[in-house]
This record gives C-alpha cells, structure tokens and sequence, in this order.
DNA sequence: CTTAGTAGTGTTATAGTATAACATTACGTG
DNA sequence: CACGTAATGTTATACTATAACACTACTAAG
C-alpha cells in the first residue's frame, strides 16, 4: 500500500479468501456479512461501526446496532477484519495468520493502514514475554505515524 | 510484579515521580489529579474512567465524567499513566520513556498489567517501519496471556 | 418431507465510554 | 491589585457496544 495499486483487485482477492475461509470452517457468509465486508474493505483506511450502520441503511439493508456488530464479531473470528484498538475502528485483514496477532502501521495524516506480517515481531515479542514467564495467547501491536507517500508532502 | 511486593512502595514512588514531572513540566498535581493518581495506583490491574468516578464521589470529590477524562488527559499527557486500549481503562505508569511508546503483558486471568521498557522491541518496530519507509511517533504493544502466577494454578 | 435443533437476524431498550460548550473559580505574575 | 491563563464546575449530548427476547431460515436425521 501507500503506493497506488489496482485496489478493485484487494476487494476480490478479499472476498474470495473470505468465501474460502467459509467453507474451511463451516460457517456461513450471508448477504450482510458480505455486505459489511465489501464496505469494510472500500478502502484502506479504518472505517467506524455506525458509519457502517449508515451506509448499510442508505442501501436496502436493515440498520440497527446489532446487526452490524454481529457482522463485524463474526469477521473479526474468522480473522477476515481486525479492529484498531486506538480508533474504535475496523479494517480488512489479506494476512495469512498462524498465531492471534495483528500489527499495523497507521498513518496519522491520510489515515490509512497496512498490516504488518513480519515473524521477526512476533518472535521478539514472545521471546521477551517468555523472560518473563508469560504466556501470550494474543499480541496486538499499533505503531502511529507518518507513511511514505504523506511524508513527502 | 507477579510476584509479592511492598505496593505501598509502588505508589509512593509513583506519586514523587509524579512531583517530579510536575516541577520539570512546569505544571500542576492540583488535589483531583493527585487522587485519581492515586487511586489508579491502587493496583497493578487496569481501572475504567467509570469505576473512578464512582470512586471519587464516594468520596467527597465532585464526580462528573470531564473532571476525571481531564484528570486521566494530564496524566496521561505527562507520561504518568497509560490507556490500555483494548479494555478502556488506565494503569499507572513507572517506567522512563525516552519514545512515545508503551508496551504491555496483560494476563486474561488475574487481570494485572505488566509494562514493559524492552529497548529490543522498539528498536525491531522502527527498523521494520522504516523498511516500509513508515516514520512512526507512537507505539502501542498490547500483549494478552497468562501470567507466570496464574500459569501455576 | 417433516420435524426438530441450531444459526442467523429483527427489534427494543439500555449500558458503557467520552467530549463539546460555556460558566466559574483559583493561581501566578507584573 | 489586576489581569491573563489554567483548572474546575455544570449541563447536555455524542459515540460505542451489548443484553434480552422474538422470529426466521437453514440443515441434517429420521
């Protein structure tokens, strides 16, 4: 990302995985879960549950709270979006994950965020919580700043 | 932590560490400031705005939400406590930071809060932003397991 | 094909988290 | 003391998320 690429092809690519995924765990992708994931994944930047809310009511979707966080828990399990923490906020995970972690750069200018996938973190991070003798079942790591593209304006 | 300590020890040096800052920043540990410090001290675990005002107007402090986000804001400002955000809560802060960043162990079972001063982590998460020519101002790190304690039972 | 169980959605209400905006008071300095 | 700024008081409201229960749709066993 921060570079311009044929993102039509992201939503495809995310989609499929998506479709894929369903079938590995016997679950279902429903219109409105589908739904949540194309808006979710109309860009690279976070978008905010009741954003989603109001775009799924300006369609023919139905438009309360809970549907669309029970989209969102859903994709959030099957490790097809993530939530930043620091936003409240909710992007499209494309990582292949072994472990429960997500890592992103986050860009404070243009707000956009790429998720990291780099094994050196997490092998740092688990070799330091095992100094000192804790267990990690899940690692969340969010670094805000400034992307190349913006920092050359 | 994770192991038996003074706590009173704790939150004295919290509290002259927080002095300290005062006089070096030029600003002021007014009466509020100093309690909802104080009170976050109370413990290794993360505690919510809520549960402080709660606290507060138990005693005979004024007991509305801005008093303590502005309480939580300056403290937070002045690098005495930190937001652990994947639970909206706060935790006091003893570390010397030379970076905005925090980095946390959080058991999922007793519910304590470790915070890490691991040189190790920041320098593997700016070379690898860096790589992606990402120039970072402030680094979260939200790891959650199983304390060495908790592990034992 | 029916039926019974489970997964998914609809609906209402409410809980939990945080801030805007403006009034008032306290403090520090010239 | 007077003035400007920092801090707090106060009211209202925005934003984020979930509980609880009703209803519908799908699926697999008989």
């Amino acid at each position: 990302m921060w570079q311009r690429h044929q993102h039509s092809q992201c939503i495809k690519e995310a989609l499929s995985k998506a479709e894929q995924i369903c079938i590995d765990h016997q679950c279902r992708l429903t219109p409105i879960r589908k739904k949540v994931l194309e808006l979710i994944w109309k860009s690279h930047k976070p978008i905010k549950a009741y954003d989603l809310l109001a775009q799924l009511s300006s369609e023919d979707f139905i438009e309360k709270p809970p549907t669309v966080y029970r989209a969102l828990e859903f994709l959030i399990d099957n490790n097809l979006i993530h939530r930043i923490e620091s936003q409240n906020a909710y992007i499209g995970c494309n990582t292949d994950h072994e472990t429960l972690d997500s890592k992103f750069l986050i860009c404070d200018q243009c707000n956009e965020v790429e998720e990291l996938s780099e094994p050196k973190i997490n092998k740092t991070l688990s070799e330091i919580s095992k100094k000192q003798g804790f267990t990690p079942s899940l690692v969340n790591v969010e670094i805000h700043g400034t992307c190349s593209q913006c920092a050359q304006h």
